[in-house]
RNA sequence: GGAGGAGUGGCAGAGCGGUUGAAUGCACCGGUCUUGAAAACCGGCAUACCGCAAGGUAUCGGGGGUUCGAAUCCCUCCUCCUCCGCCA
């Protein structure tokens, strides 16, 4: 969440702001409420403080009265002290109270967007920053990917459905073995590219949740232990920046490079049809995630950054592919700049995100309460951002369907080391 | 799962109802001394909020309670350690 000092000292660029996410002026009247309610947080502060130093004085009067034997004086001071905290504890339910609308207001404030996000509604609205990259233009139509699944029992679907639902993927032999290589194709190149490889739990705790923005927002996304009171990870964002949650770093720390792969979970309840067809949008799917925490100053050079070692991996891949720049009605809540990849599926005529590329400069940071140190010890908050590199269902899907020839489908040369087959027959 | 023990500042570690936001040591920063360094000595050194400041408030694993007053007593949850049980 953005911090108080910042609304109040950015109202303007705020406003802004959310009328790029379309944001409705009744919904913008949000900063003037957390500005008023922030005068009356410390003026009611302040008098709940006067109480409370008032008590602690005359409490150390009355120990001093009771050890030179004055009793009755003691006991006195203890009647004035029981009226002073009558009016200490209105006092402070109302600043419990102050603090928790505050607290709500503060929560429904998303990401101040980047200069250069575009206006739009949806998704139709993003742009395309490069439109098409691709040394290999892919055969037109070909089966689609749940069809080549079956052809060559890569992917069991019916097998995931009796097991658990729909959803749930069961990847065999040649479609288990592609998909492990991968997740380790990816690792590599994360940590030849500086990443040091994290695997997290896969479950997290609600304050890990809240820190990386999932709740209260998204609850409904995350499946929920309810038992023990854990979620399961929707990405490998969330522990892996809940590392660094509570932490002052050195200024030299930054900056931290981390990658993880994990299996990610999603509720996605709701779309149906050719949308959610074979592996388009799964329950569960495999992805290696990238996360820097940088220096303020330098969050954009890395975002920068992010996108090159995204489109390096898709340029070995020799996937055919394009960059949107998100526009302010698609642009996710914690974000301040999203960059998405597409990777183009002839067999389905269109386009699979396969990666999202985001910076949120302080606003993860904020309530990670993830700070760094500066050189003159003055503490700041620091940038957080995130990517997938990549996705893992949907480059499936996108390697089967664009590499069909005639007695198979043909491995991307990067990949056959980790494949240890050329083809799939 | 059962039985015990423990959680205090960056680390180690005292305090176990009153002037303790917290002794002491180490680490760290500044200074004196020195040609320089070490040693020695002097000073500084938690976080958040309010305040121009002086200063005030809160925080001794989290939450709640008792009390005029809680790091200290009670309840509860969490975490760690030891032993037993179970187990990939």
């Amino acid at each position: 969440m953005l911090t108080l000092n910042y609304i109040k000292d950015n109202k303007e660029a705020i406003v802004k702001g959310l009328k790029t996410r379309n944001f409705s002026d009744e919904a913008i009247q949000v900063i003037d409420q957390i500005a008023e309610l922030d005068v009356k947080r410390k003026s009611n502060q302040a008098s709940l403080d006067a109480c409370l130093a008032e008590v602690n004085l005359i409490s150390k009067e009355i120990g001093k009265l009771y050890q030179s034997g004055q009793a009755n004086e003691a006991e006195a001071a203890k009647a004035k002290v029981a009226t002073i905290k009558q009016r200490s504890k209105v006092l402070d339910e109302e600043q419990q109270s102050i603090a928790s609308q505050l607290d709500e207001l503060l929560l429904s404030i998303p990401n101040v967007p980047h200069p250069s996000v575009p206006a739009g509604n949806t998704d139709e609205d993003n742009v395309v920053v490069t439109p098409w990259t691709s040394e290999v233009m892919p055969l037109d139509g070909g089966l689609p990917h749940w069809e080549l699944a079956k052809k060559y029992n890569l992917i069991d679907f019916e097998a995931g459905v009796k097991i658990t639902g729909s959803g749930f993927p069961l990847f065999r032999g040649k479609g288990a073995r592609l998909e492990r290589a991968l997740i380790n194709f990816f690792l590599d190149e994360a940590t030849a590219a500086g990443y040091e490889e994290i695997i997290p739990p896969l479950l997290v705790n609600a304050d890990s949740a809240r820190a990386t923005g999932q709740l209260p927002d998204k609850e409904g996304q995350m499946y929920y232990a309810e038992k023990d009171d854990l979620y399961l990870i929707p990405t490998a964002e969330v522990p892996v920046t809940n590392i660094y949650r509570d932490v002052i770093l050195k200024e030299s720390d930054m900056p931290i490079k981390l990658t993880g792969y994990t299996p990610c979970f999603r509720r996605e309840a709701g779309s149906y049809g050719a949308d959610v067809k074979g592996l388009n949008r799964v329950h569960q799917f495999d992805k290696v995630e990238i996360v820097q925490i940088s220096h303020p100053d330098k969050s954009y050079q890395v975002l920068d950054d992010m996108v090159e070692h995204v489109k390096g991996l898709l340029a070995k891949l020799e996937l055919p592919y394009r960059i949107l720049r998100l526009c302010g009605g698609d642009l996710g809540f914690t974000s301040a700049l999203t960059f998405d990849f597409e990777v183009y599926s002839a067999a389905q005529d269109r386009w699979l995100e396969v990666s999202s590329v985001s910076n949120f400069e302080t606003y993860q940071a904020n309530r990670l309460k993830l700070r760094y140190r500066d050189a003159d010890g003055k503490k700041h908050l620091a940038h957080t951002l995130n990517g997938s590199a990549l996705a893992l269902a949907r480059i499936v899907a996108a390697i089967l369907e664009n590499n069909q020839v005639e007695d198979g489908i043909k491995m991307p040369k990067a990949l056959v080391p980790y494949t240890r087959f050329e083809l799939i027959n």
